[in-house]
DNA sequence: ACGTAAATTTGCGTGCACGCACTTTTCCTG
DNA sequence: CAGGAAAAGTGCGTGCACGCAAATTTACGT
């Protein structure tokens, strides 16, 4: 239903959208952030530079995308699948915590990268408000009869949320040489606990959960 | 105190900044937003266009910003100012109506310039989210003691409730010709009540809000 | 009043985002 | 299995954002 059908279009497209992430995380790896064009990227992908652009509106937006994923998808299919009798608020944050709970080791390698340049970490923080559509459609379904705005405005407001925990998360290590540091030392990761800052930046929310929940069904 | 002084320096950097705003709306204007360039705009305030860039990151915020000026730091303000005693969520959602319902002539006139314009309407909604900081700040202070991200994770849920009721208010008015029409039948105002939405987009919120509060003194 | 340190302005060069028009590929229907 | 519509890819041209380093302006102590 949500497929209809694969169809050769369709997959070329994403190969290629695939292809292109691909070549821009492994550049950005292989010559650092900074050193890497466009037309570098799209070179490697077998595409040419303007359809690159069709894919991604920035070099930054490439790069990230090939650690974020559907990780946002990711998120509202979970909460989606959790039983209608769980706490909504619950439900939301265990979702979010789960999905950026991971990782495989080639996504630690990748956030190091991201946390050594400003214009990477800022397309990260900002790909996190890809939350908010699909967020707001399964939250719609929950809260069906109460104001159909309600659930973009929670939505949104979970989009904000990640937003703050993780540049809170990423804030330590701002510089390079701190970044250097950390690897010598084998830590990978940035600083404290993210699934601990997520539910902490979630926690105020929840209260605005519980009350559109209420009204609902009472 | 936040004035520690004037100074020279300051007061011409302000000049200019308000040279630059100005005549970038006003080129906006007479010749349509997208008929400016950067190169015009830095000329018409007697400045290099490379300063230009010193000044706003892209076209768009210079323009906006004209129209916008400090109201972020106006809510702030505003929201300072209410005696204690009032409920915080009402509080802020007072100040947030009470800046947005402007206004003078000349913004009229600048928000349909804005409607008609995507790129306009984007960076307009964007500029909202410069409430987060100064709203931080103030409530902050009224939840004193309260973990210190709750205040953060409010403010900045606040900011995308704004930019949602904005959102839906620039809507219906999406292309030029309906600008137009609605231009010529005297309808300033793009569609519905402004403060009806921002109301009803900032309710979800209010439960947060006394939460908050309630924590703070019980 | 002078000189030095700091901040601001400016010119230049580089990549980039994106509109537009055109070609190529995929899809669908008779 | 045409053949034409729709969609994706491409080349080109324009304006722009921004790093860098030199020039200019402001601030301030002596």
């Amino acid at each position: 239903m949500t497929t209809p059908r694969p169809g050769l279009r369709e997959r070329k497209k994403q190969a290629t959208r695939e292809a292109l992430r691909e070549a821009a995380l492994r550049l950005a790896v292989e010559h650092g952030p900074d050193r890497v064009r466009v037309e570098d990227i799209a070179e490697a992908a077998g595409v040419s530079p303007r359809t690159y652009n069709n894919y991604f509106a920035s070099r930054e937006q490439a790069i990230v995308s090939a650690v974020t994923a559907d990780r946002e998808a990711r998120i509202a299919a979970a909460v989606a699948a959790r039983p209608a009798e769980v706490r909504l608020a619950d439900a939301v944050t265990e979702a979010v915590v789960a999905q950026y709970t991971n990782t495989g080791e080639r996504e630690q390698k990748a956030l190091l990268l991201i946390t050594a340049q400003t214009a990477l970490r800022d397309a990260f923080l900002e790909a996190a408000a890809g939350i908010e559509p699909p967020l707001t459609a399964v939250l719609a379904e929950r809260l069906a009869d109460a104001e159909a705005h309600t659930a973009r405005v929670l939505a949104a407001s979970v989009a904000a949320a990640v937003r703050i925990a993780l540049e809170g998360w990423l804030r330590p290590v701002q510089s390079a040489e701190t970044a250097e540091r950390h690897t010598a030392a084998g830590l990978v990761l940035p600083s404290g606990s993210l699934p601990d800052r997520l539910r902490a930046a979630l926690a105020p929310l929840a209260p605005a959960f519980d009350a559109a929940e209420q009204h609902t069904r009472p």
